[in-house]
RNA sequence: GGGCGAAUGGCGGAAUUGGUAGACGCGCACGACUCAAAAUCGUGUUUCGCAAGAAGUGAGAGUUCGAUUCUCUCUUCGCCCA
């Protein structure tokens, strides 16, 4: 028997999908519309496993919606600007243009031999002029709606590679390149104002109702709303300030308050400039890096000022002033007042500089005596020790009951506050899109008339070494406008921003007036499905889902705030890791396998270490190229293989012999296909076609139902169970016409899993033009069911049987020698009965 | 420390609203074909037991005629935030 040549086919179909433009998409009205999107790639040079599940996940869906009808939008494109380009660039010396339209290149070629759906007439890539002319209008739109502004904020930034650094390239506090100790310096930078749309962006998660409920959390806990107030504290005597206004979410505990702490960017800290103590403090400060964790777990210092605070509450406690590490300016006030007893920063930083510790909350309401000491008490509990607020419930009763008092007595007010800080888009970088705008020689900046669009990034064939290389180049950086002399903004944009509005650029992807054709978009927005990894659960969905409301905002026309009605994360592609006896990392590819165990293969004597599986990555060598094994086992079965294992949306092990397996059941099913083709040459004149038929519409249910859940590891499971029905099955008689019927039915349904092997059978039976088979519930309907037959909740047979009354199931049972031992000596009490399902006896000794 | 989720054979994993636990695959064992091997095909495979039978979904309780599924407590692991 012929065996199935898949490299034949394969390259047979893709040619036939490219020259017949089969996935080309255009606007029909007639028809429901869907839009297919993964998550595009990062050209870093190879596409690698995690890739392939993504896109045959994809892929699977796409090609089931348009077989079911739907006119699908499947696009793909290139997330093309961003540091690696850079980093190769200068390691191998070269341009990153040219680097990344390398990888580019290979990746398109890897991506069309899975044979995906992809109408790749939309191809687009960010780091093309085409491109990015479209984003820098949308900076100038934002600019104009007043969403984008400048201010001072800090960065990493290494002292010896005189660069800033992104937050993944400082470890341990210093530069992952130069290994100095990263330094906290104030630059100017570009803001997308996304704090403004906080609370719809909290809000709207309630409509994204094909969102996993995790992301949303996630999203929820990045934006952080919580609730509660300002309070002013005066000040006693001082010529500088008068007052001070905290925010705190634990109004509650100000009886427990023992200073006040401020961020060493609040206003105040103009008075301390001159004072040689507060400039070392500041510099002591500099030394911890940006991110959050790290500030948390810096050791607390303070600079104390001569100014004391008093109470709101009680005029009788008078607390110092501090400037303090732990608080940041974008959050609340950039003043706190801290209560040590209840707030571990803050008894952290009172122990250190001795200040008291008034215990203000207890967890149980007697024990009046119960002291903080070691440790922060923030669980619930009773107020005491605080005057009016004695006896309280806390946090339920307490927070409310002090706020509203603050209120009726004009000492503060009711505050909702946001972690959610605005998005800074500006990065020290060649390699992303330019900023449009220009500054005068006073330094004010101007945007770049539209005329100038795009900005381009000038051709830079060697990059320097150090800081940011459009900084030096000097035929680029000054421009004159009507003989004026501007210097252009040397920073490029944030590389998120680019992938905030790909979606939409997919609808009119050649559109060169603007980003978007807005009849485009009101056809195929919002994205039906998107699909891709848990790790841009927050910035990237969050940073796209703000730039549909900031385009909407003040837009009548554009009323889509929503870019994604659907979100399907997939879990990561794993596999064994291996190391030698020096613990060095052994690559898959190095290794042989002989009686179970593995050795290196160039030195068999030695035995290779297996360790526990983990999510491919270069570092670890336990990565498998995808285009190797697509090589030796053609695309349709790493798409089986890919889904095969796991739900899609957890984990996936890599296995040789999974993959051989996936291989080995597409040679089965090509022979269950010869064996059929026979069958229906023969053209038989009996028929028995009640099971067959029975077969396809239960199967058709089944892969309908599973493909609607997601459940595509279920689906190949369902193949399985096909192949071993119709191997046996096809040994009875059928005419033709009934083979054929059911037999190109289950064909179609295989289609979005295994599109080549499909296809190909299809054509070997001369199938055109098909569509998603139905299923038809009174063909699968069972005469015959299998009743559980139970004797106090134990099953104790099981009766195969056309009868429907618990009458008439009770007089089998009794019949049944089986079972029926089981009422020897016993009294019935009670039967439970279940329709076509079940029943069970309730026993007793007589 | 907080939030979210998970735990089922040797392994990956199945099980509508609570109703036959272990689908399907891998691995393993045995058999057929073969001089032999590979490939292929067939049979078996939760554990204990010769069997009848019993136990069994991380641990312990609870609700129920009946719990992998619902509730509570605990353990371990994963992810996110700090």
């Amino acid at each position: 028997m012929e065996r199935y040549n898949f490299k034949i086919v394969e390259e047979a179909w893709q040619k036939f999908w490219e020259d017949k433009k089969t996935f080309s998409t255009k606007i029909d009205k007639n028809k429901k519309k869907f839009y297919c999107l993964e998550m595009f790639p990062y050209p870093s040079g190879k596409i690698h496993m995690g890739h392939v599940r993504n896109y045959t996940i994809g892929d699977v869906l796409a090609r089931y919606k348009s077989l079911q009808g739907y006119n699908v939008l499947h696009p793909m494109g290139w997330d093309s600007f961003g540091m690696p380009a850079e980093n190769a660039a200068r390691q191998n010396n070269l341009d990153p243009k040219s680097w990344t339209e390398t990888n580019i290149a290979t990746m398109k070629k890897q991506l069309k031999k899975l044979g995906l759906s992809i109408d790749w007439d939309r191809e687009i890539s960010t780091c093309t002029p085409e491109y990015y002319k479209h984003q820098q209008e949308f900076f100038l739109e934002l600019y104009d709606k007043g969403l984008v502004y400048r201010k001072e904020e800090y960065v990493n930034w290494d002292p010896v590679d005189q660069t800033v650094l992104a937050n993944e390239q400082v470890i341990d506090g210093k530069g992952w390149r130069s290994g100095a100790t990263v330094e906290r310096k104030k630059l100017n930078q570009w803001f997308f104002n996304i704090k403004k749309f906080s609370e719809e962006l909290l809000e709207n998660l309630n409509s994204l109702n094909e969102w996993p409920n995790k992301v949303k959390v996630m999203q929820k806990n990045w934006i952080g709303k919580s609730f509660g107030c300002e309070v002013g504290f005066q000040i006693e005597n001082s010529k500088i300030v008068s007052e001070i206004r905290c925010f705190t979410t634990r109004p509650d505990t100000l009886f427990g308050s023992s200073f006040l702490a401020l961020s060493i960017d609040h206003p105040l800290a103009k008075h301390y400039e001159n004072n040689e103590e507060f400039i070392e403090f500041k510099k002591k400060c500099s030394e911890t890096g940006t991110t959050e964790e790290s500030i948390a777990n810096a050791e607390k210092i303070g600079f104390k000022t001569e100014l004391i605070a008093i109470n709101p509450l009680d005029n009788s406690i008078k607390v110092p002033v501090y400037f303090a590490n732990f608080v940041l300016m974008d959050y609340g006030l950039g003043a706190v007042f801290g209560c040590p007893a209840h707030d571990q920063r803050d008894l952290d930083f009172a122990k250190k500089y001795n200040l008291k510790i008034t215990t203000v909350v207890t967890p149980d309401k007697e024990n009046l005596t119960f002291k903080v000491t070691e440790e922060a008490y923030t669980g619930p509990g009773f107020i005491f020790n605080s005057s009016f607020l004695n006896g309280l419930k806390c946090p339920e009763e307490s927070i409310l009951k002090t706020i509203n008092y603050l209120e009726e007595k004009n000492l503060g007010q009711k505050k909702v506050n946001f972690r959610l800080k605005d998005w800074g888009i500006s990065r020290q970088r060649y390699w992303g899109c330019p900023i449009p705008i220009i500054y005068d020689e006073k330094n004010n900046p101007h945007k770049i008339p539209k005329n100038l669009l795009p900005v381009k990034l000038p051709n830079i064939k060697k990059l320097s070494s150090s800081g940011n290389p459009l900084d030096t180049q000097v035929d680029w950086k000054f421009i004159e406008i009507n003989g004026k002399k501007f210097t252009r903004e040397t920073d490029t944009l944030d590389t998120f921003v680019d992938s905030s509005w790909y979606y939409l650029r997919f609808c009119s992807p050649k559109k060169s007036d603007y980003g978007f054709d807005q009849d485009e978009i009101n056809y195929w927005m919002p994205v039906d499905q998107y699909i891709g990894g848990v790790e841009h659960a927050i910035l990237h969905l969050l940073y796209s889902r703000f730039f549909m409301h900031a385009i909407a905002y003040k837009n009548k026309k554009f009323d889509i705030k929503e870019p994604f009605k659907g979100l399907f994360t997939q879990g990561m592609v794993c596999h064994e890791t291996y190391k030698d006896n020096n613990n060095n990392w052994i690559s898959p590819e190095d290794i042989i396998t002989k009686n179970g165990k593995k050795f290196l293969k160039n030195d068999q004597s030695k035995e290779i270490i297996i360790g526990p599986s983990e999510s491919m990555s270069k570092s670890k060598k336990n990565t498998i190229d995808p285009e190797k094994i697509i090589e030796l086992y053609g695309a349709d079965s790493v798409r089986l293989f890919i889904l095969s294992d796991s739900p899609p949306e957890k984990d996936v092990q890599w296995s040789d012999e999974g993959i051989v397996s996936s291989y080995k059941f597409l040679q089965k099913l090509w022979t269950l296909n010869t064996k059929i083709q026979d069958k229906i040459n023969k053209d038989n004149k009996k028929d028995c076609s009640v099971d067959l038929e029975k077969f396809t519409h239960k199967f058709i249910k089944r892969i309908t139902e599973n493909l609607n859940n997601f459940s595509y590891n279920i689906v190949i499971a369902n193949l399985h169970e096909m192949h071993s029905f119709m191997i046996k099955e096809i040994e009875k008689e059928y005419t033709k016409n009934t083979l054929l019927r059911n037999y190109s039915k289950i064909l179609i349904t295989v289609q979005p899993i295994i599109p080549h092997f499909s296809s190909e059978c299809l054509k070997l039976i001369k199938i055109e033009n098909f569509m998603w088979p139905k299923f038809d519930e009174k063909i699968i309907e069972e005469t015959e069911v299998n009743f559980v037959i139970q004797i106090n909740g134990k099953k104790r047979g099981i009766i195969n049987t056309n009868k429907v009354l618990e009458k008439d199931l009770f007089n089998l049972v009794k019949d049944d020698t089986k079972i029926n031992k089981y009422f020897e000596n016993k009294k019935i009490i009670k039967t439970i009965f279940v329709q076509k399902k079940l029943i069970n006896f309730i026993v007793k000794d007589v």
